[in-house]
DNA sequence: AATATAATAGTTATAATATTACTATTGCAA
DNA sequence: TTGCAATAGTAATATTATAACTATTATATT
């Protein structure tokens, strides 16, 4: 009795179960509704290929199957796609298993902080200056994509946008603080402080 | 003139750049000290082979290079590595991207917050609870890395902590909110509810 | 009217990373 | 002395990221 392919869950599996939910689709036209609904701002799409690959091991693994290839007028042949009984239920399990767990996951930024002394203070000065203003940027370019549709749609359809502003809101709350610390002088190394820590780590354990 | 392969940076590779900057060293050196150090927190070496294959590309990339295989007493045979001039360079240029340019990641969470709709609202109440008390557990385990070292050890060695604390707190305090909105009904849907705004959607343009 | 460009739909190929499962040696504890 | 943990590395597969293609139709430009 061989043991079934658990099939990994990912976003673009996500969105992909997600989307033939409500009717069976062609991968480029789930390609067209995660960019029209701005799900493209979680599930990384950006490359359409990725689609094409995450929906042939769902296959594979039948969480979805193929329902026929048609040749609509004036359109290039389109292959459609809809959702098995399994694909139903995985992905109801992949909701449950994102929503109650946090995955612990492995973003740039950390690392960078984590290795700072590789870098002099003035330049790291000048580098967070930079981070602080794409931060800016990106925080704005959140909020006009939420403020014109907030009395339009449901706030239920916005709590992604909601979450991502949040969360750029508390980096850049940090990351001026930061700075802060770093321009006073909180926060200070250079060569010779380096060698004075090194000397304390290696008389003490 | 073909165009010199041009390495793609990533955690464990600056990781290991990082390493070999205070000397040379076998990969599995570079395990032991990533975990002892507690970088792991930063960088995935959950998989060690994951280092073994980072170095390898490292190596053909030029960044670094095999120094000599060893074999000390009564230990397996040790692959040493060094870092080139081009690693060098390299490094630096990684830590100021990483510390300049926000990276577009996409994490788990938001993507399942995009169709919460799928599940019921009591059952995302529930779900949310749970990972509520996950991520109460995971901020309490970080604190206890950080308290007893905070005045042993000066901040600069800390910040990566301090920043996933950060985040972390962020996050607590958005899901809290959002689950105050579902108790409270601030924020709802069921069948009927959706049904009513597809609807809408589709009067409307 | 001819031509360029964008949009539609999909394929092929390679690189990188995650994941599991190995081999082989030595140290240490039950 | 048996067994397990630690040390060091290798092999194989799955997944995802990234770039570069093909081919058709729609639309804009000259």
């Amino acid at each position: 009795m061989t043991m079934r392919n658990k099939a990994k869950k990912s976003p673009v599996a996500l969105a992909v179960l997600a989307l033939l939910f409500e009717e069976p689709m062609h991968p480029y036209r789930m390609w067209q509704l995660i960019k029209e609904r701005s799900k493209d701002e979680v599930v990384n799409v950006r490359y359409r290929n990725t689609l094409y690959q995450t929906i042939d091991r769902l296959v594979r693994d039948e969480l979805i199957s193929k329902k026929e290839t048609r040749k609509e007028d004036n359109r290039p042949e389109q292959t459609l796609y809809q959702l098995t009984g399994r694909g139903r239920e995985t992905a109801l399990s992949w909701m449950r298993q994102m929503l109650a767990e946090p995955a612990d996951e492995f973003p740039e930024f950390p690392v960078a902080l984590a290795y700072l002394p590789m870098l002099s203070v003035e330049e790291v000065i000048t580098l967070l200056g930079k981070r602080l203003e794409k931060l800016d940027a990106e925080k704005i370019r959140i909020e006009k994509q939420i403020t014109p549709v907030q009395d339009k749609i449901p706030r239920l359809f916005l709590l992604e946008m909601e979450f991502i502003l949040a969360k750029l809101q508390s980096e850049i709350k940090w990351v001026r603080a930061l700075l802060d610390d770093l321009n006073e002088g909180t926060i200070y190394w250079d060569e010779a402080w380096l060698n004075s820590i090194l000397e304390q780590f290696k008389n003490k354990p």
